[in-house]
DNA sequence: GGACGTTACGAACGCCGTAAATATA
DNA sequence: TATATTTACGGCGTTCGTAACGTCC
C-alpha cells in the first residue's frame, strides 16, 4: 500500500494504459508494470485486467480508497507546509457557483484576490491541499444544520448565509398557482439536473429517503454553472428546478414557489484550514475577509 | 510522507522516546532516529523536541493527520482483503454501550457471535479495519437525521432505532416536576459527564451552539459503560444526565423528564462495510443479522 | 557516568532502466 | 505483424544495523 504504487495504479486505471501512465509519471513501462505487480502481490488480488486495461471489481474498490488516501496525503503535506511558508500576497478563494452570496461579494477585499469557481465537491479538497486559502461551499441542509462535507482534512466550516429554497416552474404549470409546495408532491415530476448550478437530483433523492434511483426523473441535464440559465431552462419547460429563492426571481416565464416541506434551506459555508499556531496567520487579507464575513 | 515514517513518528510521539519506540517497532534506535530525521527533512520542519521528546506545534498537527491516514490505510487493506477471504465462521459485532437496543438483541443470531463493546468513536474504525464485521453506534441527532460519524472508509449506515431523550434528575430537584425541559434552561446546571455510557457533554455544548467551553459544567465524571449506573448517580445528586428515555425508567430516586427542545433523539445505527461484489457476501450469519434488523 | 539521541559507515535490499521475451489483436 | 505487457538482469540509491560519538541529566 505504498502511496507511490497507489499513485501509479490510479494513473493506469484512469488512462487505461500502462504505457501512457508511464509517460505521464515519468517512468518506463517496465517500472509501471512492476508497480502494479507489486501491488497485486501485496494485496493478493488481481486489480486490473490487461488488454483491455480495466479495473477488476477489487480494483474498482481500491480506486475509491486510493483517491481519498492520496488526497489526504496531499492535504497533510499542504497543511504542514503552511507552518513554514510565509503568508501569500494574493488570497485565493475557491467557491462553488451558488456560494457567491452578496454577503460574500461584499466581504471580499478590493484587491489581491483570486476567485476560483469549482464544482461543489472539489472545494473542500482545494482548501485542504492548499490550492485555495479559503473555500465557499453551498448546499442543501435542514435549517441551522451544517452541510455534510467529505472530511479530507481538519477543516473548519462556519455559516455564511441561509436562504429559503424555491421550486421553479414554467408559468403554465398546473402547480404554478400554489403558495407552497411539498417535495413529496414533486417526486413524479420531471426535473432539471444541474449539479453545478443548482441542487443535484441525487441530493433530493437522498433527502426524500425513497428507494434509490426512483423518483425525480431527469428531463434535461445542464452542466454549466449559471443559475439564471437554469431558471430560464425551467421557464422554457425543460423541467423543475430547486434553487435558493433569491436567484429565482425576475425571469420572465418562470414561476417561483417556496418549498414548505421538508424544511430545508440553501446554506453557504466558509471553509478554512483549522488555524495552525493560534490564528496568527489569520492576519492579512484572509483575516480581513473572514472577519467581514462573520461580523 | 512515507507511511512507514509516519508510523514510527506516531509511535515515538506516543511513547515520548526514540528507544522505546524502536523496541516496540522492532527497529534499532538508530533507524528510528533516521526515520524522524528523514521526515523532518522531507517536511522542512522540526517535529519533535528531544530531551524531553515531545511534539512541536507542527508535530502536533502532523499527529492529527497521521492518525487518520494510517487508519485509512489499514481500512483500505482490510476492505480489499475481504474480497479474497472466505466469510468467517464467527460474526464479530462492535457496539457502543447504549447501542444495545432490544431490537438489536433480538436480531442477533443465537450462536457464533462475538459482541465487542467499544467506545462510541472507535466503532467505525473497528468496522473499517475489519476488526468487526458490523458495528452498532448510538448518538444524538435531529429526528431522522443520520449520525455524524468520521468517514474513515466507505461505510454504509442504516437506522436501527430512534428514541426520545430524557433528562434525569434527582427526585427533589426544583425542575423535577416539569413535564418537559428545554436545553437552554439547563445550561447552567451541573451535569454528569459519562462519555461512554451517556451523552457526552461536549456533544451537548456543540448542539447548544453556545461559546465553546461554557455551560454544561461537570459535577462528576463517570468513565464506566453502564447507563443504569448513570441514572443511579444522578438520583444520588451527582448531576443531571441526558439518556435515551427507555433506559432511565424504574430507578428509585430518579425522575425522568422528556427533553422537548431542541428536538433531538437518541439514534442507533448499523454500520457495514459497503458491500463488495453485490451483496454476495451478505449471505451467512451477517445477512441473517442485518435482515432481521431491518425487516 | 549513564541513558539517550546522533552520526558514520558498510552490507543487504529494493527499485528503476535496458533489453529480450511473450502475449494478443 | 504490430502493439502492449511481462520477465530477466544489472547498477544505483536507499535503508537498516553496528559501532563510535555527542549531549544532557
Amino acid at each position: 500500500m505504498d502511496p507511490h504504487l497507489l499513485r501509479t495504479y490510479v494513473t493506469v486505471a484512469r488512462l487505461a494504459s500502462f504505457s501512457r501512465a508511464a509517460r505521464e509519471l515519468g517512468y518506463t513501462q517496465s517500472a509501471v508494470s512492476q508497480h502494479i505487480a507489486a501491488l497485486e502481490a501485496d494485496l493478493g488480488l488481481p486489480l486490473l485486467t490487461r488488454r483491455p486495461v480495466a479495473p477488476t471489481p477489487a480494483g474498482e474498490r481500491l480506486l475509491e480508497h486510493a483517491g481519498a488516501l492520496l488526497l489526504r496525503i496531499d492535504a497533510a503535506r499542504a497543511d504542514l507546509d503552511r507552518f513554514a511558508a510565509a503568508p501569500r500576497a494574493t488570497l485565493t478563494v475557491a467557491a462553488s457557483p451558488l456560494a457567491l452570496h452578496p454577503r460574500v461579494l461584499a466581504a471580499l477585499p478590493a484587491t489581491g484576490v483570486t476567485l476560483r469557481a469549482l464544482d461543489r465537491d472539489r472545494v473542500p479538497a482545494a482548501v485542504a491541499t492548499g490550492e485555495a486559502d479559503a473555500g465557499l461551499v453551498d448546499g442543501v441542509a435542514a435549517p441551522s444544520d451544517p452541510l455534510r462535507l467529505p472530511d479530507v482534512a481538519p477543516l473548519a466550516a462556519t455559516r455564511v448565509a441561509e436562504e429559503p429554497l424555491a421550486v421553479v416552474l414554467p408559468a403554465g404549470h398546473p402547480l404554478a398557482g400554489r403558495s407552497g409546495l411539498r417535495l413529496t408532491d414533486l417526486v413524479d415530476a420531471r426535473w432539471l439536473d444541474a449539479p453545478a448550478a443548482g441542487v443535484a437530483l441525487d441530493r433530493l433523492r437522498a433527502v426524500h429517503g425513497g428507494p434509490a434511483g426512483r423518483g425525480f426523473r431527469t428531463a434535461l441535464r445542464y452542466e454549466g454553472a449559471d443559475p439564471r440559465a437554469v431558471v430560464a431552462l425551467s421557464a422554457a419547460g425543460h423541467g423543475l428546478a430547486l434553487l435558493p429563492h433569491p436567484v429565482t426571481e425576475g425571469v420572465p416565464g418562470a414561476v417561483t414557489v417556496p418549498l414548505v416541506s421538508p424544511r430545508l434551506v440553501h446554506r453557504t459555508e466558509l471553509l478554512l484550514p483549522t488555524a495552525p499556531a493560534g490564528q496568527a496567520e489569520r492576519g492579512g487579507r484572509l483575516g480581513e475577509f473572514t472577519h467581514r464575513l462573520r461580523g
